[in-house]
DNA sequence: AATGAATGAGTCTTCATTCAT
DNA sequence: CATGAATGAAGACTCATTCAT
């Protein structure tokens, strides 16, 4: 007869596991870093032993790599989405890609992903590449296209866009890494922080008649 | 005997001794990071000991808060000065805090201690605390009389100071950011960042008749 | 509900597993040696799961065990059975034995297992008491009766049998040896090394008048 | 007041540890082999913590590096000279070097990096290529020339004498295998060993009318 | 003041074995 | 019978800090 009461060593949990452990990891890195995040605790954390990591991700690289798939590529293919199909003005779609961005992953523990890679990115070239190839340089191609896109249809001053768009990605890396580094003053919300964002960025700071 | 009046050839070195440390670890750590960076480097970098290095500082956090304190607290002095003793046109301080911040601190390696501190101020939280103490908080101050005095001659819409400072920071933040981190996709030079970033910041994106 | 009169189609292979399975274990043990095969790695190339191992056998040990028992202890029989009977000059029989050890077990993989006794039996002295009862000692007794043959046949020079008898495993133990080790420089084919090898044996390697 | 009863943390002993580290090295690799060997006995063994090895040898493979330059390229040195200078009959050389090599190395200790090296070298490409380089081809370029010598002034046979190095070197590195090895039958000692394979591969095993 | 040898806790990774399904 | 998820002890290597000289 079956005991319902004796608790297994461990429960098979196949399906689950990966999204536990990715879980379990991205809280942590984003958390403590890359190099500071120990796979014993992340595997603790999924409340599993630290071989059950293995059997999912082949290396601590492989398991960080699977976080960034998991969280940030996914949103980055909506943003593009919206970018290529929006049919209003380019104030409004720059709005709305800044605030759909807040929400999706600004605001959430993902963010911190950025503050890890450009903490420690010099000391993990491979890590670096891959996040070149698979995220920065995507997110940078759909800002620059919704730039274009207000250039083009004559409601943005032509500026250069290449510049531009790293102005314009700054404050939002900026408000990413102030979550996740105890060293800013959070003197400002991150909601007030976003309104002086988009009011400076369109109609900058200086006075009327002065300009 | 000892001859006490005889001065050793090395004499000379044992002041600059805490200064050619210093400065090998201001190297290292921006290179590295914090945790990352080994005191034995360091040490052979600066071309002594490892042991040497405890005789002038008590352990790796205290090495780190003189390298702040001989890099970043003087520059910091001399800004807040500036915004105190202007006598032209607040765009014109603006454009002259942000360049000679760029010249001082920005382009040098020392910005490299504003990445290792948003990256790894969590794990660290005493050098963190003494990092807002003594550096965040009073430039923070310094940006925001300077918006301030922008606000109050006139010359600045009167936006909200303490979220604009916040925003205003951002992207020079990130400037300093982008030049140790290989995450970022070089794009765009620093020269033609700041230009960008003072256009940007001063009339805002919009053009002319939407306003 | 089960039938079990239907046969299964795989019923078949049921036997066959053992078998599939030793010759996994066979070819790694060969490869990497007894602590650097990986049961997985066995498993793997069997076609099977980890565990099924373990239902063929106890653990490592009476796998390997069981390799030996497989691939050696035949041919063993089989060459004391040629000793025993044999009907010509000592000379042949000498040869014979050489070269029937040769194309049964000395070119095949299964020399592969000496190598490994040899390498690792100090670190488990249990397989090694296993592979000295079952195998070495069988071997040894075999060609020690060749050699009495002879010498009671007046066939060979009156040796001392023990003594001859390990010097006389020694080119055959290392011709083993040397096709699978990778520290050896091949300069010397097997055919020309047992030639050579049968040649010294019987006539040494001094000039006739000289002897 | 210094109290000379107690006993430092540890003892500076800078010139004499690499010596120490290379006998306790020498003793496991002997005695367990290379990959069986950890770091952290070796360091045991010397008396010294694991970090210790350390600053000595890079890692593992120097380790064993070093201990084959410390203990077996000297003795080859020594066989080469022997083998260049030698002033008497072929057959005297041949058992000066034989019983030369017995007594410095085939002897001791050292005699059990054979066994290593024919067991893991698979496992380990790198230190078998660094073997084959620094040891196995001179050691047989030297047995080469030993062989070359008797044939050139009429005292051996004509033999084939890269076939004949290969035999000949055969039961030499056999008789250090077997000191090691747990797997063989000890009804041999050494010195019988050595006489009866001088004898047969000087005279062979063929009774005379009968040659 | 200066050295650098020594330490040992900490971290990633591997693998034989177990066992619920 | 068969699976394969899970375990956890073990081992190579690192590095901040100490301390005898």
């Amino acid at each position: 007869m079956k005991c319902p009461l004796k608790k297994p060593r461990w429960e098979r949990r196949k399906d689950a596991r990966p999204q536990e452990l990715l879980a379990a990891a991205l809280d942590l890195f984003v958390e403590r870093g890359y190099a500071a995040t120990r796979l014993d605790d992340v595997a603790a954390r999924a409340g599993v032993s630290k071989g059950t990591l293995y059997l999912y991700f082949e290396n601590k690289e492989e398991l960080f790599k699977a976080v960034v798939r998991e969280n940030l590529i996914p949103a980055l293919g909506e943003a593009e989405g919206m970018v290529g199909n929006y049919e209003g003005a380019s104030k409004d779609l720059f709005r709305d890609i800044v605030m759909g961005w807040w929400e999706r992953l600004g605001s959430t523990r993902v963010s911190g992903i950025s503050k890890l890679m450009i903490a420690e990115s010099n000391n993990f070239p491979e890590v670096a590449q891959f996040y070149r190839d698979e995220v920065i340089s995507r997110a940078d191609a759909m800002v620059a296209s919704l730039l274009e896109r207000g250039i083009r249809r004559g409601e943005f001053r032509p500026v250069d866009v290449r510049q531009a768009t790293s102005v314009l990605c700054a404050p939002m890396m900026m408000l990413m890494l102030s979550q996740h580094a105890n060293c800013q003053v959070h003197a400002v919300t991150p909601a007030e922080y976003l309104e002086s964002f988009i009011d400076l960025f369109l109609h900058g700071v200086l006075a009327g008649p002065d300009k």
